[in-house]
DNA sequence: CCCTGTCAAGTCACG
DNA sequence: CGTGACTTGACAGGG
């Protein structure tokens, strides 16, 4: 078990997600936008590592417009040393690593420039973990997509538009349940009919769930993960109980972390903690693992 | 320097 | 029909 957070560390006083207006576009500010963003994840890494944090979601906004016409720029040659270096540091310590596509990002569109366009950010997403030489288990988390009032036929269209990826999309893929839309038990049925590995949000369980309880959501998903894929990866949150507005936390919650924990004993997968203030949480999650070790029978990574 | 409207893109629920 | 939420505030022009 490996927990970390995702893109930005509020910490080191460099987030590396910085992007500006494509109106102002050029390739020199894209050149020093990229070399910021290049530079603070190299420094959130050497962060994560002095602090036991092994699993870590890479901005999509590493090369922002890289999926946009506007972008002519081989940044992928351009960096090439830094971003291989990056990689080995990831590789020499172990680290776990994820990219999230936005919303925009829809795969059973129904428009088909939707789905070019979606096409070509899932292959800037893929160049990203390419470039860093990362394997198979360096994942890019998608959502299913739109429903558009016709469930059945947009899952076939999501499995149809799915076989035809490329390998080296394919092999990277895993979707994940969303909080309005497809459900796990969705995720699972698609998994069934095309081998894509299912990324569970426990925080979207919640709010949109069918029968299925945590356990057994885990145990289900735990198998759609071959040996090439790494172990799970589970995005967890958590929102203020009774709120009127439903929103991820401001801190952790110990005791609800923990109860987590203790009820998905059995099962091995990372943990990425969605929680507005990142690695102070994510922090104190290392240290609920690590203090407990009864629950985790040395399952957690140091 | 501060203020704030706007930002590449989609879908869906809510009023 | 317009707005907000989603994984999130930051950019950039005007005062």
């Amino acid at each position: 078990m490996k927990i970390g957070y995702p893109c930005i560390n509020l910490t080191i006083g460099c987030k590396g997600d910085r992007t500006f207006r494509l109106k102002s576009y050029s390739e020199q500010r894209l050149i020093e936008t990229v070399t910021n963003n290049i530079n603070c994840l190299a420094a959130m890494l050497t962060f994560n590592v002095e602090h036991d944090l092994l699993f870590f979601r890479v901005t999509s906004d590493l090369v922002p417009f890289a999926s946009h016409r506007v972008c002519q720029f081989d940044w992928h040659t351009y960096f090439k040393d830094q971003l291989t270096a990056i990689g080995s540091f990831i590789k020499s310590h172990n680290i776990r690593i994820s990219m999230h596509p936005g919303q925009y990002t829809v795969l059973n569109s129904q428009d088909n420039e939707i789905f070019a366009r979606s096409i070509k950010e899932l292959e800037y997403h893929a160049d990203v973990l390419d470039a860093l030489g990362l394997d198979a288990s360096a994942k890019i988390q998608l959502h299913v997509g739109g429903v558009y009032r016709d469930k059945r036929k947009s899952v076939q269209q999501f499995i149809d538009r799915y076989r035809n990826l490329n390998k080296r999309i394919k092999q990277r893929l895993v979707i994940e349940n969303d909080d309005r839309s497809y459900t796990a038990d969705d995720c699972i049925r698609i998994y069934e009919e095309t081998g894509v590995p299912v990324l569970f949000d426990v925080f979207h369980h919640e709010l949109n769930h069918s029968h299925s309880s945590i356990t057994d959501v885990l145990a289900t998903i735990t198998k759609t993960w071959q040996a090439q894929d790494g172990i799970p990866m589970v995005d967890y949150s958590y929102h203020h109980p009774g709120g009127l507005r439903v929103s991820h936390a401001k801190s952790i919650d110990s005791a609800d972390f923990e109860r987590f924990l203790t009820i998905t004993q059995p099962y091995d997968f990372d943990i990425m903690l969605e929680i507005k203030d990142k690695e102070t949480s994510a922090l104190k999650a290392v240290e609920i693992a690590r203090g407990d070790m009864r629950f985790f029978h040395g399952k957690f990574t140091h």
